[in-house]
DNA sequence: TCCCCTTTATGACTCAAATCATAAAAACAA
DNA sequence: TTGTTTTTATGATTTGAGTCATAAAGGGGA
């Protein structure tokens, strides 16, 4: 389920951009001028260190929306946003956006849920980084992933690779190889081709 | 300033409470059923890792607002709220705070600000966490908080110890101890009578 | 099918922050 | 003023994740 749907999208100015596999959208230190859906396919919100690590903020999918905070809050892009695989985007002027939240409580509210939840997901990963050993913080950050996908009496298969999940949790790809394999020889979670279930 | 007037919360069922320094407002996995908000005095969000290590989430002054994710969206509070001295809270009801919010668009989105500054703040925190060494971390850190305090031309002096410091940016005393010297000495900041100025 | 690029994998080594111990200084309460 | 607690300070030692190097496996495109 999408934050806003097309059809109320359309009458506030909505429009939609095709996006490439790799394409950025925004980039860290841009302002902020329109509001971000994505239609189909998939955005990571990154940062990059000045030797060029990278930490990933943030992974949105169909239906979800991204970018809000520098344009409810008025401040520079902290992060850029890349597409994971080709995609559709659907969005908004700022101006209009706000007459839309004003014009919708039931927008408004639904939209506060969002950040919140992101709230606390950061939370998670920050308390989790700071108290933790990498093992810990990958079993939170698989049973956060696996709490947000839909219920199912299946194993969840973690969609992230390896270096994905390093880049979100503060550590190096090594270090994830070599605990998620720990973890499997200890029972705690499975890996079949290379894929983890929890 | 406040986000909620005083005489607009009092309409939507707002009343004080009065705590003593160090006293517990809400712990960690209560479910939310009010709004606060500091009239005087000044609290911390904290969690505790299972070994007993505290990590700050959020300070909170005077005029400020807290723990509205677990509010907004339903969940159970993921760290619990501490009176740094003694204070009085403002806090009003779930169901009235949300007609409270219908009601006044403008302080909705005042709240959203808040949310997003906060969303920033931690992305700011992760990042630094997870690329760089404790001198650039306490360096933003430490901006971080000069930037939030009301301009001035005067030296910013830091209204927290090494200890706070250190259980907001994930790492331990001796090690902010230390690394602030270090900083000192290189003309990086300013020490004096043990405090921080920068 | 072959080639290239990404992802997973593993061993050896380094090093910086955590840990542990201890104490001085400062803040606070009685 | 004294006694107690908190905060700052510093040295010695440990350790575990980062780093570096190298390679195998897998996936996708031409």
């Amino acid at each position: 389920m999408s934050v806003v749907k097309k059809d109320v999208a359309l009458r506030y100015g909505g429009s939609v951009l095709s996006l490439r596999k790799d394409d950025i959208l925004f980039h860290e230190g841009d302002s902020a001028n329109f509001f971000y859906q994505i239609e189909k396919g998939s955005v990571k919100m990154v940062t990059y260190s000045v030797d060029g690590k990278e930490f990933i903020q943030g992974l949105f999918y169909q239906g979800d929306c991204f970018g809000e905070p520098p344009l409810l809050a008025a401040f520079a892009y902290p992060g850029s946003s890349v597409t994971l695989t080709d995609s559709k985007i659907l969005r908004i002027p700022k101006d209009r956006f706000f007459d839309l939240l004003k014009d919708n409580f039931d927008i408004h509210l639904q939209l506060d849920r969002i950040l919140c939840e992101r709230l606390r997901y950061k939370n998670m990963i920050l308390s989790e980084i700071s108290f933790y050993d990498p093992e810990h913080r990958i079993i939170s950050l698989l049973n956060y992933l696996k709490s947000k996908a839909p219920a199912s009496d299946q194993l969840f298969q973690v969609p992230l690779t390896r270096q994905q999940l390093a880049d979100m949790s503060g550590m190096r790809v090594e270090t994830v190889i070599r605990t998620i394999k720990r973890m499997e020889e200890a029972g705690k979670l499975q890996i079949q081709d290379h894929k983890i279930f929890i």
